[in-house]
DNA sequence: TTTAAGCTTTGACTTAAGTCAAAACAACAG
DNA sequence: CTGTTGTTTTGACTTAAGTCAAAGCTTAAA
């Protein structure tokens, strides 16, 4: 019966990443909605009742000033989640969020959303190791962005799991523009630093399969050595 | 009685942000540990019983790989919050955690914590919600960090906290090398885009003290519009 | 099979911003 | 005032990585 918006749940780059049991508690207290270009999620200063999960379409979140002109914040695309900081707060939404085109979303009310968190704090658990898990991320990823080269992020990110395991194969979950803008680049950059590594003879890229053929060379690469054009 | 772990509470950039009566249950389950330099924290594999908040000094987060050598990950210090991924995920610590130095820190035991959070869902309620705003936070400086230009990031930073004030003085609190750090550059560079906003009309520069001249013009740099070089 | 619609890769070109080093400008102690 | 130390600014040079556009590859649909 919810077969249909579990999908749509682990299609959330957030969400996918609980476990199951929690995923399909959550499935439960989703509304599906459906809405047209225009149709406001809601308003700014209004309490916040309830987030939504976008499935498909474009929602934009804006301010309105003293001055009556919107100030466009951030637009939001299938499988961003909107208006959810004001809901866990209990607070008032600071912006206004109005779809742009024609839209699926997932609507979860902030009272069965509360419910469900009294009834099995480990859904909120879960949801906070995901959190905290993405923050550490990022915090790492800023500090990179910063002060190494593509080079190293890419073999950062591809030594990521695998530790000190010699000529393993890394299957690619993303796609690569997803990866490169994951890495903070752009794929035709992605695409001259795979090479770049290959030809250093660290790794071998097969469609979406990496082996690494020397860890610990891709190890070096991925703290800031640069390697000499051969 | 607690006031003492209140207070080192609040030094943590994360929680400080919780509500008061949270942050006070949180108190209660804290446990203060006195570390000697060398004393270890946790070990990888192991079950994650807690995390920890650093109060002062500093700790090693390390893997050690198959070879037996210990690559490190990451150095924390005062505020920072150490071990919480794995203890939410109810996992093992995927590394290890090593005091650099003689250090205070605050331990909380992951079933006093999971406890408090069934007893008081709202705890979890406020973490999620501090967690997801840092999380926006960030993901909009990864943004501006790959998307926008120096100029762009300096101009954003300027206009931060003055609202269509026109003809306003900001006293920089940072002195210029800092900044440049914060907003991702060298000083070199700070000082040529000073510069240029400066020839570009928006601003005006005397040593700390940056006079905006044109707020809409800056907001505009700011939001990536480039300007031409007359 | 052909067509179309997405990704991914390549090539040629441009440019923002980093490096390094020297000069200018403080600020302050002797 | 003069020398010392630290920060900020300039200049000349280099380079990593972005842009734009074309060409290859996949995958799925017609």
């Amino acid at each position: 019966m919810n077969q249909h918006i579990l999908e749509n749940l682990s299609k959330s780059e957030l969400l996918r990443e609980m476990k199951p049991p929690f995923l399909e508690a959550l499935a439960e207290i989703a509304v599906e909605k459906t809405l047209t270009g225009d149709e406001t999620l809601f308003m700014q200063h209004q309490e916040a009742t309830g987030f939504y999960l976008i499935c498909s379409g474009a929602v934009k979140v804006y301010r309105i000033g003293g001055d009556g002109r919107e100030q466009l914040i951030h637009q939001f695309g299938a499988g961003e989640v909107v208006g959810e900081v004001p809901v866990f707060q209990g607070a008032a939404y600071p912006a206004c969020a109005t779809a742009l085109k024609k839209s699926k979303v997932l609507y979860f009310a902030r009272n069965r959303f509360v419910d469900l968190g009294r009834k099995q704090p480990e859904i909120f658990l879960n949801m906070l190791a995901i959190l905290s898990r993405r923050l550490r991320q990022f915090v790492e990823l800023i500090d990179d962005l910063s002060l190494k080269d593509v080079t190293a992020r890419l073999a950062k990110y591809l030594i990521r799991d695998c530790d000190s395991c010699n000529s393993c194969v890394i299957e690619l979950e993303l796609s690569k523009s997803a990866l490169a803008s994951r890495i903070g680049t752009i794929p035709a950059t992605l695409s001259r630093t795979f090479k770049k590594l290959q030809d250093s003879g660290a790794i071998k890229v097969s469609a979406s399969k990496i082996h690494i053929l020397d860890c610990e060379l891709l190890a070096n690469i991925a703290s800031g050595e640069k390697l000499s054009d051969s």
